[in-house]
DNA sequence: TGTACATCAGTGAACGCGCGTTCACTGATGTAC
DNA sequence: TGTACATCAGTGAACGCGCGTTCACTGATGTAC
């Protein structure tokens, strides 16, 4: 018999994990990706380390789930603030204002999936699929406005247009230009994001919000580049 | 009496600490900033952990000097790359070419000033000056030829020209326009090649360097933008 | 040029700390009849 | 409803490892007269 409500102890464990995950989140703000050790986490609830095995295979799977779990919750973000739009224009800029708010909100997550990389972690595989969600909300948008044209590069578009990256049921509905576009913008959002959460910006007096602004309306500019 | 000539010992000491640094390096280069370890450093040295005690204060003093030695490094690859142009465009894209150069040959300490900050680490004010010093480069440039307008804001532009970022001996040369037009080049080639070297592209299969140019043309149209 | 002293580089032991992970085990919770 | 067994959560000890840093000390190099 196949079970569809949980069991007590199926949704014991289920929570037991969403903590740990919690106070993983925790140590990952307070110390950075390097200060994220098991033994800590199990501290913190009140357990002894050994007890974290029985929900986690290792540190690194902890970690894998980390960064799917960001990715997802990133992408989830995008959608929402994507959802409601028709326009392009309206789309890019309701899109990139998520992305920043969610970059601010929660920036140890944003580095854990854009930053350094960890050292001794090999990202599996699961995760280059997770990325790819948050990167299919940016393409979604410019197919269904047919917007974000660019300046045409044979080569570069070729390459483009037939990346792996590429969400099949979208493939048909980008050109390269378009393609270039996305890699762009999401390129110019990054730069300004990580180079704000990583204080770069503290130092200099004036609101990133300000330049961020700046660097849409440009990227709404060229939203119709022939 | 005051020296000119270093004695044998100052020499001594010099080449130790290079050497040392270079072994922080290739540490850094192989583990990522986390793996920078003063006693990891020794024994590639054939010195026990202590020995480099009398060379650096601390293990933050060490990080500290390479992060400084960093930028200056990349100031100078800037400089040199600016230093026979004459006109803006051609400025520009020499800058451009010579960032993502620098940073593609020493990706690992492109990492330790402009990626993830160190856990447990405080930049010293230090590491301000010579991150200015780089920044000074882009500007000079811009003031030089009198480029990179890009749409004027009240309120941020206001906030640019009295930046404490700008050096004084460019300031009356560079209007707010032009300051946000050097944040926004920065930044997006930050975006490029922070993503680029962190392996972002790998299993994209489209070659990051014609993505890169692209992104030179936009800066270059820029240039002269009302 | 030779001797007496000061300076400095490097050692080895030690302190206290934390890590990931394995393993044999206890005790509680759930399941089958 | 009660009993016998299986499953699972969590413990505590242990392994081997590495870290930054302090300290008393040895031995070599340099300096002053």
């Amino acid at each position: 018999m196949t079970r569809t409500t949980p069991t007590r102890r199926e949704r014991y464990r289920a929570e037991t994990r969403d903590e740990a995950k919690g106070h993983a989140l925790e140590q990952l703000a307070e110390s950075g990706s390097a200060g994220l050790s098991l033994n800590a986490i199990a501290r913190a609830m009140g357990m002894t380390g050994p007890a974290l095995y029985r929900y986690f295979g290792s540190r690194d799977e902890l970690i894998t789930e980390l960064i799917i779990d960001a990715y997802n919750d990133l992408s989830v973000a995008l959608e929402q603030a994507v959802e409601h739009t028709t326009a392009a224009e309206a789309g890019i800029r309701a899109m990139a204002t998520a992305f920043r708010e969610w970059t601010l909100a929660q920036p140890h997550r944003y580095q854990l999936i854009f930053g350094t990389p960890l050292p001794g972690y090999a990202a599996p595989e699961q995760t280059t699929i997770a990325a790819r969600r948050a990167m299919k909300v940016v393409l979604t948008l410019i197919a269904d406005t047919a917007a974000g044209r660019s300046r045409p590069d044979g080569r570069l578009d070729a390459q483009l247009e037939s990346g792996p990256w590429v969400p099949d049921d979208l493939r048909d509905r980008l050109t390269g230009p378009q393609l270039a576009y996305a890699l762009l913008l999401t390129a110019r959002l990054h730069g300004l994001v990580s180079l704000e959460i990583s204080g770069q910006y503290t130092l200099m007096e004036f609101d990133p919000a300000l330049l961020f602004d700046r660097e849409v309306d440009t990227l709404v500019a060229e939203l119709t580049l022939g």
